[in-house]
DNA sequence: ACCAATTTGTCCGTATGTATG
DNA sequence: TCATACATACGGACAAATTGG
């Protein structure tokens, strides 16, 4: 270990050194959220380097979520919502190969606790919603795409009412996972009463503002979740299959 | 709203089709983690497109973590990495002014749960590494900046442990943002002692496979870590600071 | 409704430093 | 050592879309 002098300095390509500067500029509150950013050409003269070079750096904070387009033109800074953030973690963990053993292990710890914590800060609106999400249940009769799709929706305005957003952003990515998950038990269901049933208990306790009987609920709830999908006969600790985007490049 | 027979659709820009399309290859498996991308001009030939929009489509895919570098010139297809998600999810989480006692929330709910299951799983490697972050926090003496890296890996050991990557991938971006709390704490505490002292105790359950007690005492050691924070004269409910990078742009 | 200026998307070519055989 | 391949960055160009008058 040869004592050296000077640190071992990263060489950052221009381009990054871009995306980097700009990055300060939001952060430090120079570039405020809703702001337009400067022309491509503004900025390469500003910076002193070429247009292609600022462009390659846009394109890091475009995929960071940092910036953003608006019409078809102009890009904006934007707040990073969750939901993009979410894309990428679900993503990785499906790369991760994460079974849903853990996917269920880790929700059954966090979404009782949300609907705790909802049934404290609730409000009226997001009953609403509740609601009519479950009415929405109700009509779909077994069209199950429908059905999972309105299923995240119900725990995801629950996760808005827990009025904390370090648990909504936590459970973003485990959220998507769950499709697949969803689409594959359901099938298999005779009827979905049974979770329509534990759907209208957990809106009722958070009418109630009860948080004890919400978070019960909730409970039993997610239990009855992975009864069925071990009566599918799936292995919960093999790899869930990815969430199977249905994008294929256009053109 | 007129019924139109067409769904509107949306043009994507080359370099995003290229983007894309390079993504399917990964998820599809035609290309594996480790494998290395084609030259940029080989790309461009392939897709009929120019060279500089294969590198914007190239910077996408960089940001994303789907490819990264190995030396300077090769791009690497990569398995996303928790850590790199987790910066940008901790920068989201503090442009969202997420604030203490959310985060203390949230980690309330989840460290102990993760302190629970690693206590089943823990390797004797991961012990050892347990006990030598222990030995060097002792060492460390009352330097605030290395104790609390150290406490932040104590942590992440634990995760690791928990064979859990869910959970993982939840805590990472909650643990970036314990940094800049824990450099509030620290200052005004006379002694580490207590904080040490629970570590050992929570290493001991874990070497023990006692998954009650480790439990138990990282639920203390939390309910701590917020006692000391109240202490400092913080408000729990205002937005935590950013975690204060100490990156300018070079040059 | 039309024109002019601006801006983006894409492309071509080239120079330079570096890594690999 | 030399040759080749490659990434980085720059200069310039043009069509299409957008914006503002």
């Amino acid at each position: 270990m040869s004592d050296s002098i000077f640190d071992k300095l990263t060489i950052n390509p221009a381009y990054r050194v871009v995306a980097d500067a700009i990055e300060q500029n939001i952060v430090e509150g120079r570039l405020k959220v809703g702001d337009r950013l400067p022309a491509e050409t503004e900025i390469a003269k500003q910076f002193g380097v070429h247009r292609s070079t600022v462009r390659e750096g846009l394109r890091l904070l475009e995929e960071s979520g940092l910036v953003s387009r608006v019409g078809r033109m102009t890009l904006e800074v934007r707040l990073p919502h969750f939901r993009e953030l979410a894309t990428r973690a679900s993503r990785a963990l499906s790369m991760h190969q994460v079974t849903f053993q853990e996917l269920w292990d880790a929700s059954m710890i966090t979404e009782p606790a949300i609907a705790e914590r909802a049934a404290e800060h609730i409000s009226d609106d997001e009953l609403d919603a509740l609601k009519q999400n479950i009415a929405a249940m109700e009509a779909c009769g077994q069209e199950t795409e429908q059905f999972v799709k309105l299923d995240i929706e119900f725990h995801d305005i629950i996760a808005r009412a827990s009025r904390n957003k370090v648990f909504r952003l936590m459970r973003e990515p485990i959220s998507l996972l769950f499709l697949p998950a969803g689409q594959t038990i359901l099938p298999t269901i005779k009827t979905y009463e049974r979770v329509i049933e534990a759907h209208r208990k957990i809106c009722q306790a958070l009418s109630a503002r009860d948080k004890v009987v919400a978070q019960e609920w909730m409970t039993r709830h997610m239990a009855d979740f992975r009864r069925g999908y071990l009566r599918t006969g799936a292995n919960p600790d093999k790899p869930l299959s990815t969430p199977s985007e249905g994008l294929v490049a256009p053109r």
